[in-house]
DNA sequence: GTGAAAGCGCTAACAA
DNA sequence: TTGTTAGCGCTTTCAC
């Protein structure tokens, strides 16, 4: 319609600046006029470029997914890329599956939750040959990138911080999930050092909500050792734990201290009385599309990023 | 590598019931020795069918709107379907050329978030011929389908359950976002037929969160009539409410009733005294997809679903 | 700076 | 039940 080659068209959008500016007006022109929409699958089976971003984590409902992921959309974003979402349920259940429908789409990069993945899903994204960024953990032998932080380091972290408080019956209200399970693990280390072992722990099943946070904190309670410090694998129990502390008529953090992990909104301003662990969500999700985007255009990229976390401690008011 | 046609593999994955079971079983033997995975974008170039869903929401960080996603996502999922997502933003800045780099990627259906939509935007999304189903709010005319509440009728509800209870000086501490409004006006005119007028109104940038809430509330104590009720557009804002009034020694609901919209989850157990308006936000991603689907199959559709709302009373505990 | 030819990896339509 | 042919709408490559 332009009178010119389909190519031309496609440099015009692709590449403007191999256009005569003449040329390319008069193609906008027309674009505009006829409401002309690229077919970008059609594109992307030419090139082998889908411009598409596949994003598997376990769930985006009141998570602390969900605004890694939402970074990460608005990074790609404006770059071109768009971003396909799988939710692989607690515990990544579905993660082969998704896998492998996900890259029948040929996404150009993948952001993927966690170190732990099947055998076939480590062959399927090998196979596939695109950048991979492992997030939300740490390990020296990440498939190709790496943005997180080490769960085992805080763990331990957080044990020593509530004994340095004078604090010995410590509890454990905790999620069966495999990253919160490392926590534990460098929790109780930590605290072993110290000569605290006997620590009492309620496991309850991921993702933990404010209903199981007060049975686990009730579990705690009703055990042969009252603890008068609980650590929780995340906000979401912490908020549980505290409902039930109130409940029950505990002053926080006097008769028992609260941890959390995460730091949700909701919990700094809410509770004044709870402290958590912060982790940078935004960073995961921005340093993962930065990975991506650097190695599209073969820049040099840090393989492994570890963006720390905070103990965030708060006064009662 | 099967010795069989192409179209054969195509069938014994997309149709097998159109194979004997021996060739497919040989294929499906080759497939799995060679690890081959279909390219759907050159199967969609081909079939003009992406299976390929665009959801569009303004965020999914801390929001209403992740749960609703993350069920299309779920729904659409078991039928073959992905997920493409697009963020627009408050107010929906960038839902213009959202709209447009997705419709390039050929979507089977879009998922939008409210009814207001610009003309081009409108138009695109009748040039495309694709199944829309707006969201979140409810209308005579949608573009295609509709999957929401009435906000108007919402806020009537509110105003007269409150002034039911005998509350007469009202406030309401407010996002600047469009069905806000709409539930505003509402409020409003159901509070003035029972000759309450005088209405406070804090205004606060969306998306709402604890702080907004806080300093929303404190903007009403200050002002001229001091609310014994306020009607937040948020359970976040509810929530920096709430915090507000415990700061400042109110009890809740005797000095000052709050309620929320939306029944986040930490609210109910959180809160006791926190009355909300419980939206089933499940609801609305999964009837979304449940309607896509039907017009997949070009099955009948009820064109407009009104999923309505409920008033949660709270007790104080 | 622009274009012609070929082909990306599938599937629709029709044929055997 | 399986195969042949053609073509989806772009981009690559190479030529002009």
């Amino acid at each position: 319609m332009a009178g010119v080659a389909p190519i031309t068209v496609s440099r015009a959008i692709n590449r403007p600046e191999l256009v005569t500016k003449d040329t390319l007006d008069h193609i906008r022109e027309v674009i505009a006029r006829t409401g002309y929409v690229p077919n970008l699958l059609a594109g992307g089976l030419a090139s082998k470029r889908s411009r598409l971003v596949a994003a598997i984590v376990p769930t985006i409902g009141n998570s602390i997914f969900a605004e890694a992921v939402e970074c990460l959309t608005d990074r790609l974003g404006e770059a071109g890329y768009k971003v396909l979402l799988g939710l692989s349920g607690y515990p990544s259940s579905r993660e082969d599956e998704l896998l492998a429908t996900v890259l029948s789409r040929r996404p150009d990069a993948v952001f993927l939750t966690g170190i732990t993945h099947s055998p076939e899903s480590r062959q399927r994204l090998l196979a596939a040959k695109i950048p991979v960024v492992e997030t939300w953990d740490l390990t020296p032998t990440p498939i190709d990138m790496l943005v997180g932080f080490s769960h085992e380091k805080l763990g331990r972290a957080v044990a020593a911080y509530l004994i340095g408080k004078g604090y010995r019956r410590l509890g454990l209200v905790w999620a069966s999930d495999e990253r919160a399970a490392v926590r534990r693990r460098g929790f109780e280390e930590a605290a072993a050092e110290r000569g605290v072992t006997d620590i009492q722990v309620a496991i309850l099943p991921a993702p933990g909500n404010l209903k199981l946070g007060r049975d686990g904190l009730a579990k705690l309670l009703d055990g042969p050792q009252r603890p008068d410090a609980v650590f929780c694998s995340s906000d979401a129990l912490a908020q549980g734990v505290l409902t039930e502390a109130q409940a029950r008529g505990l002053s926080v953090p006097g008769d028992l201290a609260i941890m959390g992990f995460g730091d949700l909104e909701f919990a700094p301003y809410t509770y004044p009385a709870l402290s958590t662990v912060r982790i940078d969500r935004r960073a995961i999700g921005l340093l993962a599309a930065e990975a991506m985007l650097a190695r599209f255009e073969d820049k040099p990229v840090e393989k492994i990023v570890d963006i720390g976390f905070e103990i965030v401690e708060r006064e009662s008011t």
